[in-house]
DNA sequence: GATGAATGAGCATTCATTCAT
DNA sequence: CATGAATGAATGCTCATTCAT
């Protein structure tokens, strides 16, 4: 399962198996029964350890579901870089958004499914600052990047439509597929989902 | 407030003042404390009723989660189809959509929120058939309209991409007008996002 | 079935048709789901009426149960006394409170089910009372009966064990019958049943 | 009180004692005031726990009658062995079973009580299979001892009506004697009941 | 008389969290 | 470090009963 080796990358180390082992299981318990109707009994159950282990690695539920959930964060930064390191220009650029966005979508669809359902919860939550930092310094990056690009699409349009432009046909899309509405991968449709935020740029200049 | 006429459309007469109260201020709580936090208790305490006459009315939590989810989308189906009614080409009838969802959204802001966060659990419940019936009517109409304008662009895209490129960064846009991260009013882009959504479109032909 | 035509025996008329329709609905009830978890509203729905015309009919569940359960001891009574009458010695007299037991239970076994759990509720109710001078009187003529006989099987009995060294056998055999224990008919067993009860109390004489 | 040894011989040990003292307080409740009226909040409040701890331990209400229901039918039927084991013959088993009932319900008459309200409950619910099996496997075993004495008496008997005739008279009395309705002590009653059983198998040879 | 909306005390049960062993 | 017994506040829900219409 590839939600096991972000984890691995995550967490390495012999050390931390049974760390590895508790967010594996909570992330299959979140997704197939939800944030709150999962208890921390069914994921002790579940992968062979005890209740008092889980508080001590994690301090408690909220804690258990920051720490997956940075971990989210952290592996799609990691290949969002990577896509924008090989673009070359604003057009390019955006194809990279939208590209990394898909493919990790399509690699790591448990890890998505949670991302969406455990997003407002962490928002709310006591780490509710340390995902606002991580946004700006997301939102930072990529708006430094694109400066760098120059280019008229980009500025043109308004600043506040721009990530929805940009993201919110191919976020839709995953929504849909991850929840089965359809069923075709993310990843086949990298190709239009690219060229029709382009397309969508293009209209303001 | 926009949403009490809403649901004085769905249950008109005096006999239901109660019950569209209690909807109210159900609407009230699940959008200030989330699904789960809210309790029967708290909404019973905001309205003047009792405990039992809420499961009188609406049989359990859930139901009333149900009762005000339908409530939605009946009200966003009337808005869409006099849109739709007034839409003269493919384009106008993409237009419409976006326009449709950027008005209702707008204009109900709670009851947008409360759709948001209230669909993955009616989609669990014991209504989930219900929904899915819902959802499979509309898409009808939706298609059947968009066949009469026999346009390339249309055609030529992948149906299962269709509804995600249509609405998918109206939709977005919308998300992030409601969680506070932007603050212009989705329905200022109405313009922009419906000519976005018809050059993705576009991308096809 | 038969237990209807108990209740029109009971409650004769065409005006006390639906007192009989409400009683023939709880006897149903209270004998599949048990005393306590029958709700009114469970009786309301099954025979098409209303909540307040149960409470106006019975005064409330208790009373219900209660007017069910002295409608059971009529009846019973009613046998008894016709297989006393016929009986010429205490060996047929004997024979006699089996056979109509047997009978009856045969007969009646919805309301005989009944009887089993409903008897501890009454004697707890405000109804004790009546439920104990019933009993009274009914161990009085039985008394009385048995004293005309002057047979020595009888007089030499422990007059606590006498009851339950007649019925016993025949009431053990009942439960085990309407329990699905055991599948041949109460009645079947008349002959030996009462027979057993006879040779039972010869062994003091 | 003779069920706490009871207890202590099923659940032996130091760990089992908070175990134990809510098994004797839940028996000591559900014999005052009734299996159902009897809530979790009396127990709790009787034996100095949590009500979790209750639950932790029996997993429900329904699980801390079963687990009081199985203790009696091992109690039973430990002394019902040791009374068979001493039997030479058709008659003394007869007289074995009839004593072992009678010295049981005189020496545990709150196990008894309590025996004779949860049997119906424990046979709807979910232990409602063990219960069955555990009836079939005591008939078995009677059976088999029965076989070994190859007596007329007991091979011309019904087999159905067979364990009504030798228990019903006894437990008729020890029902009246548990409620009140006769003074003496069944165990007083040993001898008769048990001619008296002998008695009735008698009349088929 | 008939109806069913309204009441609210009361119950079984859950579950995050702690802490003694 | 690991364990799981123990805690108890909190919650959804039930249901007999009343009473205005």
């Amino acid at each position: 399962m590839a939600a096991q080796e972000v984890l691995e990358r995550q967490f390495p180390g012999r050390r931390a198996q049974l760390k590895r082992d508790i967010l594996m299981t909570a992330l299959t318990c979140f997704n197939e029964q939800g944030l709150e109707p999962t208890t921390i009994l069914d994921i002790r159950t579940r992968c062979a350890t005890s209740v008092g282990n889980i508080y001590h690695h994690f301090r408690n539920k909220e804690g258990l579901i920051a720490a997956l959930f940075f971990c989210v964060l952290d592996d799609q930064a990691r290949l969002r870089e990577a896509y924008l390191d090989a673009a070359r220009s604003a057009e390019e650029g955006v194809a990279a958004l939208v590209g990394a966005y898909l493919e990790w979508v399509t690699t790591e669809p448990e890890l998505a499914r949670f991302q969406f359902q455990a997003r407002s919860s962490v928002a709310k939550g006591p780490q509710a600052e340390e995902l606002a930092e991580r946004n700006r310094q997301r939102n930072r990056q990529i708006h430094e990047w694109m400066l760098h690009q120059s280019a008229r699409e980009i500025h043109a349009a308004p600043p506040e439509l721009l990530p929805s432009l940009i993201i919110g046909q191919a976020e839709s899309y995953c929504r849909a597929w991850l929840s089965g509405r359809v069923a075709s991968q993310p990843l086949d449709f990298k190709a239009p989902l690219a060229k029709a935020a382009w397309a969508s740029l293009r209209i303001f200049s």
